[in-house]
DNA sequence: CCAGAGACGTA
DNA sequence: CGTACGTCTCTGGC
């Protein structure tokens, strides 16, 4: 079936306007930013749908049908800038060269246009595809009308299909209009009924089917919902005329106007050229031109249902397993399991056929055996998960050799983590979304459509993980980083999942003592700001304390934000704290506030009744190879402010047991040391001094004993700056001394550490020519920054290049310590519970505490050799505040 | 409801 | 004009 994608012109180019910097321009000085983010959008659609037909349909002006039925239609809309609409004919100009068709109707929106063309085209038997920011299509969508949702951005997209719909709203896609009529929209500005948002519209429609059923049963609703119903059923009545799309107008629609033809490349090069958009024909030119895939190919899967042991004996002989669990309303009923006996067939657009066996939780115990045995590696997509699934169900997964989550996480580019969707279209050239919609196109393979968990769906994913592994690992055995994946990232999922199930002891009531106290504070310095102010006004609004500071007060504007408005953070208030006595209380209400909000009101919520807190680790969170934590974030628990310390008394040690805390000794400077081969600084962490002092005597010409904790607190900002790629104007900024000053003390640095600078500047050549950067165990970080033709974002681009070695290598060293760590402790004498970067936390039996400090130190100290040694501080307490090394 | 801005906690 | 994260509050509604 042909699938024809429609494009909502005016509403992707705004999207795009307001998503890039408005610097991007050409030479001569034209601004195209939403140019270069529609054409970008385009391209990216193309290339990830690969739709055999394309029109764009656009508004033109302001007045339609709608506003002159109702003249409120979308008058608070504010027109757009004359740099947006001076672009407008360059996006015309891009798609006239690439033969995209251009649609448009006086008197109508682009939403018409687009659900014209959708029935027309329904009825001529193609599939469409709406790509839109705009909700008001999702009355559209159907079994063969998805909607490539814009949320936010230009790249953040959903496709809306009728089960997500359903799955968002609780309506059927064909009820979303009344749906939307009833809430109003204030986008368009209609407005709903009182009282009746999201939910009980919703609720309302489920009951009774649309509208009219609606107001046919007023009077079983409550008295006020009643009335309100009542006194707004013109209205509702009015918006859903309004927001009804006109899907007969009189277009003249030609089937082959539609399809793409062949690209007439020289056309394009000249509009292109004249733009600027270099990246841009790169792009289009490697993904149109290339041998690659001109379509996507699907996945054809035969579930067979295992309904005996033996059938289950005879899978779990396999080589290796992919494996997918199976949710029933939040229940995992069963796994899919697709046996690794020969590499599939991945060339080419034959789709991937293949058996997957559905094995229901009744016969897990029969695949036990096979599931703990690391012979039988097991190839699962977001492993972790499922490790941990299946652990609270009795059983253990020992051999995850595959997950292709993992896998792209090193492959990269970097970023949030990818969708097996994603993955699959990115390495397989396979549509696993077309499965997932039941299959429809096959006949036999609608028998679970609408009820029951999609067997279908569950049986294509687990051969696409399977189908991933083979194009997955060829690709990291080209790369060199089959060991990253094999040697650490696939054996930190256990680790990790055993620190997440563990988790960590609060004392709730303890957090509930602070909580009262805090809230006093707040009082109390709520009313003294307030009186301060001699005005009444909330102290989180910034846009009120604005106010208060620079108008009311006539305090200077000392810094403007990124949005060019005045800045009233921390650096800015300490600037002005001998201004005006208002300022110390607005600091100290800002450190209050951010401890109730973040660390108690946050945390409490998520204490089980177990008294303890499970946060996540992730291991694809960030680009350079560290960890992140969330829900909640643990590594931020407060530590540098006296008053946020206290918080940390109420992370406790069971009873019986003690905390055992363990942190790496400068470990980034270390690495830098080893990298470089800097031999003062190898020469310095040899000696083991300390490393500022060091520094500082270095720098400043200085014998050690005379480094007082100025120069030494000066030498500390330089050697963090490295890091980080600060360059004199921050370091000035940041010891507040003049710029010269702070460029002579890096002359200096450098001159006394040749071969830092030396290291530095060859790692960001090196990046800048192969396009990424490497960390001691092969991990790497793609720049492509350093090609923008954007200044600041080079310039940011060469700060990450300096600072992605360093920080990924220390993540690779602590993530192999925790992995030789967990299998040498005994569980049952200590578990470790957090990872903060540098440092482990570990509950450990007191009578084991000993000999466990000794071992977490021995393996973290020896897990690498580097030229420099590692070195370890530890300490012990029975709760995270009192412990003491 | 949702996304962005601004602020701020940590390494 | 210093890297890497996650989370809170408020605000305005492409």
């Amino acid at each position: 079936m042909p699938t024809l994608a429609v494009v909502d012109g005016h509403s992707l180019a705004y999207r795009a306007f307001y998503a890039l910097p408005p610097d991007l321009s050409t030479s001569s000085g034209q601004v195209t930013n939403a140019a270069f983010g529609f054409t970008s959008m385009l391209i990216k659609l193309l290339g990830e749908h690969r739709p055999d037909g394309l029109a764009v349909a656009w508004d033109v002006g302001r007045s339609t049908f709608r506003t002159e039925r109702y003249a409120e239609y979308k008058a608070q809309r504010e027109s757009a800038p004359d740099v947006f609409r001076s672009q407008l004919p360059l996006i015309r100009e891009v798609l006239e060269s690439m033969g995209i068709v251009q649609m448009e109707r006086p008197g109508f929106e682009a939403d018409d246009v687009i659900a014209t063309l959708a029935k027309t085209v329904t009825d001529l038997g193609w599939e469409v595809l709406v790509v839109t920011g705009d909700r008001d299509s999702f009355q559209l969508v159907s079994p063969t009308v998805r909607v490539i949702y814009t949320r936010r951005g230009i790249s953040d997209t959903v496709v809306v299909d009728p089960e997500w719909v359903e799955g968002k709203y609780g309506v059927r896609p064909g009820q979303y209009l009344d749906y939307a009529a009833l809430r109003g929209d204030t986008s368009d500005n209609l407005p709903g009924v009182p009282g009746v948002g999201e939910k009980t519209a919703a609720r309302l429609l489920s009951q009774f089917d649309d509208l009219e059923g609606v107001f046919a049963h007023l009077e079983s609703f409550p008295p006020r919902l009643r009335s309100n119903l009542t006194t707004h059923q013109d209205q509702v009545m009015l918006n859903r005329q309004l927001m009804a799309l006109v899907d007969d107008l009189d277009l003249e629609v030609d089937e082959d106007s539609l399809r793409r033809g062949d690209l007439d490349w020289p056309s394009i090069q000249a509009v292109f050229d004249r733009l600027e958009f270099a990246t841009l024909w790169k792009r289009l030119t490697e993904q149109e031109r290339s041998s690659a895939p001109a379509t996507e190919t699907t996945i054809e899967v035969e579930v067979r249902v295992v309904a005996s042991a033996t059938e289950v004996s005879t899978l779990a002989r396999a080589e290796g397993l992919a494996l997918e669990p199976v949710h029933e309303s939040g229940e995992l009923t069963g796994l899919m399991v697709v046996p690794l006996l020969e590499e599939p067939a991945s060339e080419g657009l034959e789709p991937i056929s293949a058996t997957a066996f559905y094995v229901p939780a009744s016969l897990f115990d029969h695949l036990a055996p096979a599931m703990a045995d690391p012979g039988v590696p097991q190839s699962i997509y977001k492993s972790k998960e499922l490790v941990q699934e299946m652990h609270r169900i009795g059983y253990e997964l020992e051999g995850v050799g595959f997950d292709p989550e993992l896998a792209g996480y090193i492959i990269g580019p970097a970023g949030r983590s990818e969708t097996l969707e994603d993955l699959a279209s990115r390495f397989l050239a396979v549509d696993l979304t077309a499965t997932d919609n039941g299959g429809t196109d096959d006949g036999q393979a609608a028998f679970d459509f609408g009820g029951g968990p999609n067997l279908e769906a569950a049986g294509a994913r687990a051969i696409a993980v399977r189908a991933l592994q083979a194009v997955m690992e060829a690709e990291l055995a080209d790369r060199d980083q089959v060991t990253l994946l094999r040697e650490m990232e696939l054996p930190l999922v256990r680790v990790l999942a055993r620190m997440e199930q563990h988790g960590i002891g609060v004392d709730g009531h303890y957090l509930e003592g602070i909580g009262e106290t805090l809230r006093g504070e707040l009082a109390t310095l709520e009313t003294e700001i307030h009186e301060l102010a001699e005005t009444t006004f909330n102290i989180n609004s910034l846009l009120q304390l604005r106010e208060v500071l620079f108008d009311t007060l006539g305090l200077p504007v000392l810094k403007k934000t990124p949005g060019g408005v005045p800045s009233t953070d921390a650096s800015v208030l300490a600037k002005l704290e001998n201004a005006h006595p208002i300022v110390a209380k607005l600091l100290r209400y800002r450190e209050i506030e951010k401890l109730r909000s973040g660390y108690i009101d946050s945390f409490l919520p998520l204490v089980e009744p177990s008294g303890r807190i499970h946060a996540h680790f992730n291991q694809t969170g960030a680009a350079t190879g560290r960890l992140s934590s969330d829900r909640p974030n643990l590594q931020t628990i407060p530590v540098r402010s006296e008053t946020g310390r206290t918080l940390r008394r109420a992370f406790v040690a069971s009873d019986g047991c003690e905390f055992v805390v363990a942190d790496y000794s400068q470990i980034e400077l270390r690495i830098l040391a080893h990298l470089s081969k800097d031999a003062g600084l190898l020469g310095a962490f040899k000696a083991g001094e300390d490393i500022h002092t060091a520094t500082a005597a270095r720098v400043f010409g200085l014998a050690t004993d005379e480094v007082t904790a100025d120069t030494r607190r000066r030498a500390k900002a330089i050697n963090f700056g490295l890091l980080y790629g600060m360059e004199a104007y921050g370091l000035a900024d940041r010891l507040k001394i003049g710029r010269a000053e702070a460029r002579e003390h890096m002359d200096t640095y450098f001159r006394q550490f040749p071969d830092v600078r030396q290291y530095l500047k060859e790692v960001v050549q090196e990046a800048r020519r192969v396009g990424y950067t490497t960390t001691l165990f092969g991990r790497r970080r793609y720049l492509p920054e350093l090609l923008s033709g954007n200044w600041r974002t080079r310039q940011m681009g060469e700060r990450m290049a300096l600072n992605a070695p360093v920080q990924g290598s220390a993540a690779d060293v602590i993530k192999m310590a925790m992995i030789e760590l967990d299998s040498r402790l005994a569980l049952d004498e200590a578990r470790m519970l957090l990872q903060i970067h540098d440092e482990l936390v570990f509950e450990v039996r007191e009578d084991a505490v000993e000999p466990t400090v000794r071992l977490v130190r021995e393996v973290m100290e020896g897990v690498v050799e580097l030229d420099v040694p590692l070195t370890v501080d530890m300490g012990t307490g029975p709760d995270l505040a009192s412990v003491k090394g």
